[in-house]
DNA sequence: TCTGGGGTCCTAGGACCC
DNA sequence: TCTGGGGTCCTAGGACCC
């Protein structure tokens, strides 16, 4: 029989923060979204305390003042780096694994004789080697297995492993699950399935499928098959190539002054263009927005966007800057309390599938990777940055980052000391 | 005062082709 | 008064995910 698991590890972000930070243990963490905007993951003692996921941090100042909440502002450098680590460990448990967030993967486990065993030797040896608790759903299909994710979290008397490869256990959870939490339902649908009488999971599995693609997308339909343990959805241990890239961002205060947001928009697209770089990609297509925000109500509201083209695939950062100049003159309006602005590439493709341009082959195209190459060499080497005019890294309209914890494991400084 | 960022997929509708 | 049928491609927008 065809058995997934879905690893997932445990509020991993307050997990990560807890890792050398023993103090933390049991008391309630949160860790607020860039820019200490939102919270987006919370301890079991935070969600206790009623906060929210999501919720922005203003809106629970009082509890987290009261009850002592340990707040931080996310770091993306440590979690990334425990991520890696707990991959690694994973990969020992299944030569398929697909790595699906940052804090999930899914293992084939087809062929293991008992699940249970091996969920439980999968957890503890996370725990041993990285230290950060996880839980293991398995199922005979992805759907099922986010749901045995979700059993395993909920239910302190599973253990952290559920496995719903028989029938009969898969009907009895789905029938106790809200259908909003089922893998693909969103609010949307969740409210728009409420009106059709259709309220737990068990609800979902039992519609015609036909209907369900009719009424709604193939991809619901879908869903609804894998409720039903029919696999629909397979195993993606390749990472699939990027369709785009994004850099976006908040700023830390609103910014009215063309120079500044135009600093902004550039410095944004040169992140792209190296992150493009770095897949070893060419992007055709640009799109550049920028926007005030929709909570501000003491300026006008103006959101705008524009697309151009390049005039043939590049990862050249002076290529994209240029083009998102011009875009940005299109769009800039005077007189608007800016809140964000992002800088998207699309149309991606490999540089071998590139008809070269006439006029840039060759040398130009030789010497524009070597300066790539070059700039993105200095600017790893942690021996400072250089950039080009128009940008602005890092300065006063970046992100808030009022309550980040050390990089731990990724700077030599942030090492923890032992005494 | 303060409301994230980075992705994917699907669908509908329009433009265009023969 | 009558105005085809079958396609493809592109885009915008909406839904979802973490």
């Amino acid at each position: 029989m065809r058995r997934f698991a879905l690893v997932d590890c445990n509020n991993f972000y307050c997990s990560c923060e807890r890792l050398f930070r023993p103090d933390l243990k049991r008391v309630p963490v949160v860790v607020l979204s860039n820019n200490d905007g939102c919270i987006v993951a919370r301890s079991p003692e935070a969600r206790a305390l009623g906060i929210g996921m999501g919720v922005p941090l203003f809106k629970v100042r009082e509890t987290v003042r009261r009850h002592n909440v340990r707040v931080f502002s996310s770091n993306y450098a440590l979690y990334g780096d425990i991520s890696a680590r707990v991959m690694q460990t994973l990969e020992r448990f299944s030569p398929d694994l697909e790595i699906y967030s940052i804090d999930e993967a899914f293992l084939d486990l087809s062929g293991v004789a008992s699940p249970v065993a091996y969920g439980q030797e999968i957890r503890a040896t996370v725990r041993r080697h990285v230290g950060v608790p996880v839980s293991v759903g398995i199922a005979p299909t992805k759907t099922l297995a986010k749901l045995a994710n979700y059993a395993a979290k909920r239910f302190a008397e599973t253990g952290g492993v559920v496995d719903l490869s028989a029938p009969h256990k898969q009907r009895r959870l789905l029938a106790i699950t809200p259908v909003g939490e089922v893998w693909g339902v969103g609010r949307r649908i969740a409210a728009s399935l409420q009106k059709l009488g259709v309220t737990t999971a068990l609800d979902l599995a039992r519609m015609e499928p036909r209907r369900i693609r009719r009424r709604f997308s193939v991809v619901l339909e879908r869903t609804v098959r894998e409720l039903n343990g029919e696999s629909c959805i397979g195993l993606e241990a390749m990472p699939a190539a990027k369709k785009q890239i994004v850099c976006s961002r908040s700023f830390g205060e609103k910014l009215t002054g063309y120079a500044e947001v135009r600093q902004a928009v550039c410095e944004f697209a040169a992140r792209t263009a190296e992150k493009l770089r770095r897949e070893e990609l060419l992007a055709r297509m640009v799109h550049l927005f920028i926007r005030t925000s929709p909570f501000d109500g003491s300026g006008p509201g103006y959101s705008n966007a524009a697309t151009g083209t390049l005039p043939c695939p590049s990862a050249d950062s002076r290529a994209i800057l240029a083009l998102v100049t011009r875009l940005f003159d299109d769009i800039w309006k005077d007189g608007c309390r800016y809140a964000k602005a992002g800088v998207m590439l699309g149309d991606l493709c490999s540089p071998d599938q590139v008809q070269p341009d006439l006029f840039t082959a060759g040398d130009d195209q030789d010497r524009s990777d070597r300066l790539m190459r070059a700039i993105d060499a200095i600017n790893h080497s942690g021996r400072g940055k250089i950039w080009f005019g128009g940008q602005r890294p890092q300065t006063d309209w970046f992100m808030r980052r009022a309550h980040l914890s050390p990089a731990y494991t990724t700077r030599w400084e942030c090492i923890p000391e032992v005494c």
